[in-house]
RNA sequence: GCGCCUGUAGCUCAACUGGAUAGAGCAUCAGUCUACGGAACUGAGGGUUAGAGGUUCGAAUCCUCUCAGGCGCGCCA
């Protein structure tokens, strides 16, 4: 609703420039006041102006103003629009009548589950990769931030009208598959007696152990016999099987589901390999030195050129991504993002290369790159390290705290920012407790409606709100209307923190109003326009949360 | 050494991507309920936005340098 009239307002804006002749006009800024004595909106045209027309800013203010009223009179937005005022240092602030603040709610009734939604994204095809953890244990919480982050993500470029999926990339062979099969070979001749030292570089977690002997068992293993038997391949492909079967339920349980499971061993296989390379040797991407190939990234300003292929035939990681990425490109996105972990940040202008020598452009894939989460258990640093076993998995903090409050957690901070996620907090059931905050807000107002209906008979109103006027009621509205220019901001910068915040300011804001304000009063006709106004803010605190993945309780 | 990121209230973080008096939560202190869910609300204290220059109507935000911290830099994944 706001974009709306923020747009109607940069026409009439633009127009009302007409007076000044000869002069190039700036892109038009409407802003959202910090501080609601400066209005619902406000434009700094003006200042932008002054240094072109040699004139104080607040002179060129109201030298518009007139038009820029006289405008106003003449359109349909004059019966939102309150009034418009010039403040120093030269902002033109506008306020909304108390109809332009119902208008909010005429929205909200309207488009109930779809309020928010809009079509920013005009339908764009839109992939999301994340997690993609490489099927060699658990998922940990690192990845659960990623997946927290991913999966809103894509509910929100939803809302706002791209086409999107998520989609995850599963590293099913390579070197760290290799070292998976030797581990749980190793703990499978341990546990029949062998006495072999465990390989340096192996996984050390006790999973592998459980892995090992479940392995046992498929295969019918009761010697040191039978186990030699068996070829290499054998306990990788139950490896990765077992792996990505746990994550899978581990993901379902997040309730992070993936539109597409796009496997290295299927796309990027050894002819498809050898086709890209070709390829791009071809076009003069790719040379040989010093008995490797190497990949021409600096044409696309990498640090330096990276190996494909290394001198003993072997592939590196960056050749099979390069076949996947060609592979996804081809599938028609209009954006790709990938997210990934810090530890891959030196990753990004290697792979944006790859989209160069592709033939798209770098800009055409993009990655997000998300902080790690430290645990915290009682006030301690949780210490984290995959290869020796030692990290917290996602399934003991969802266990630990709950799904809601897990979710909730991970985005609690910008996705670019690192991340204190303490467990005892999480678990607390109080106001300390954001989480709790906002159900808690729903919950109330759910309560509130059915008690109107049981014990009084009253519903809400939809369509008139003309009895309320209190701060803490236009605040509310205020609130509301920003909704779907959240949603917006958060898929343009790809980054769902925004909501997070939102979210909370919107129950603040419902708390407020209802310490303030009694919803139900002797006069009915206040009591049903403020369970309107109520409901509204329901409608939103719900829709909100759904888009994060955590539920929206009517009682708590 | 080179590259990237970060530095804002005691703590954890915001600030609509250059706007108006830099805001929240926690913590501290002081208050508010005989009525709708107190898991709530109100108020106070707390800041030279690490520092120094620069750009302009205007800087936490952009540029340069300094300081402090983190990460990356293998024929690794």
């Amino acid at each position: 609703m706001f974009s709306e009239t923020r747009q109607q307002l940069k026409n009439l804006i633009s127009d009302s420039l007409s007076i000044f002749q000869g002069i190039t006009i700036p892109n038009i800024i409407i802003d959202i006041p910090a501080e609601t004595q400066h209005g619902e909106f406000s434009c700094n045209i003006a200042l932008q102006l002054s240094r072109q027309l040699k004139k104080n800013p607040l002179i060129i203010a109201k030298e518009v103003l007139p038009v820029l009223q006289d405008l106003l009179n003449q359109s349909p937005l004059n019966k939102e629009i309150g009034k418009i005022e010039i403040k120093a240092p030269g902002f033109i602030n506008f306020y909304l009548s108390p109809e332009g603040f119902y208008h909010v709610l005429y929205d909200v009734f309207e488009q109930k589950d779809r309020y928010g939604c809009s079509n920013f994204g005009d339908g764009q095809k839109f992939c999301l990769e994340f997690v993609s953890a490489n099927p060699t244990g658990p998922l940990t919480v690192a990845h659960g931030r990623q997946a927290a982050v991913g999966d809103v993500l894509v509910n929100i470029l939803k809302a706002v009208g791209f086409n999107a999926q998520r989609e995850y990339y599963v590293n099913d062979e390579g070197n760290q598959i290799n070292i998976l099969g030797r581990s749980i070979k190793a703990r499978a001749l341990q546990i029949l007696g062998s006495d072999i030292t465990f390989p340096e570089d192996g996984y050390q977690g006790d999973y592998i152990r459980d892995m090992a002997k479940v392995f046992m068992g498929q295969h019918q293993i009761q010697s040191l016999d039978d186990l030699l038997k068996l070829q290499d391949d054998a306990f990788r492909k139950f490896g990765v099987q077992y792996l990505m079967d746990l994550i899978q339920k581990d993901l379902e349980d997040f309730g992070v589901h993936f539109d597409i499971w796009s496997y290295q061993s299927v796309i990027a296989n050894p002819q498809s390999i050898e086709a890209l390379l070709a390829d791009l040797k071809n076009k003069g991407y790719v040379y040989e030195a010093e008995g490797a190939w190497w990949f021409k990234s600096t044409l696309w300003s990498d640090d330096k050129d990276r190996v494909v292929r290394k001198s003993d035939g072997q592939y590196t990681y960056l050749t099979p991504d390069m076949v996947y990425h060609k592979d996804k490109f081809a599938r028609g996105f209009s954006r790709i993002v990938n997210i990934l972990g810090p530890d891959h940040h030196g990753y990004i202008p290697r792979i944006k290369a790859a989209a160069g020598a592709l033939g798209y452009k770098t800009d055409d894939l993009d990655v997000l790159i998300v902080q790690l989460a430290t645990i915290f258990r009682d006030g301690v640093e949780v210490s984290m390290s995959t290869r020796r076993g030692e990290f917290i998995t996602l399934r003991e903090v969802m266990d630990e705290v709950g799904r809601d409050a897990a979710r909730f957690f991970f985005l609690m901070r910008q996705a670019s920012a690192h991340l204190d996620f303490d467990l005892a907090l999480a678990k607390k059931q109080n106001a300390e407790n954001p989480v709790y905050y906002i159900q808690y807000a729903h919950a109330r107002i759910c309560s509130i409606i059915r008690k109107a209906y049981d014990e009084l008979h009253l519903t809400p109103k939809q369509n008139d709100f003309r009895s309320l006027h209190a701060p803490e009621e236009l605040d509310l509205m205020r609130k509301i209307g920003l909704y779907p220019d959240i949603l917006v901001s958060c898929a343009h910068f790809i980054e769902p923190f925004a909501l997070v915040r939102y979210l909370q300011e919107m129950a603040a804001a419902f708390h407020k109003f209802y310490d303030s304000c009694r919803v139900l009063d002797e006069n009915k006709d206040i009591s049903s326009e403020r369970l309107g106004l109520i409901e509204a803010a329901c409608v939103v605190l719900g829709n909100g949360l759904r888009l994060l993945g955590v539920s929206q309780p009517q009682k708590m």
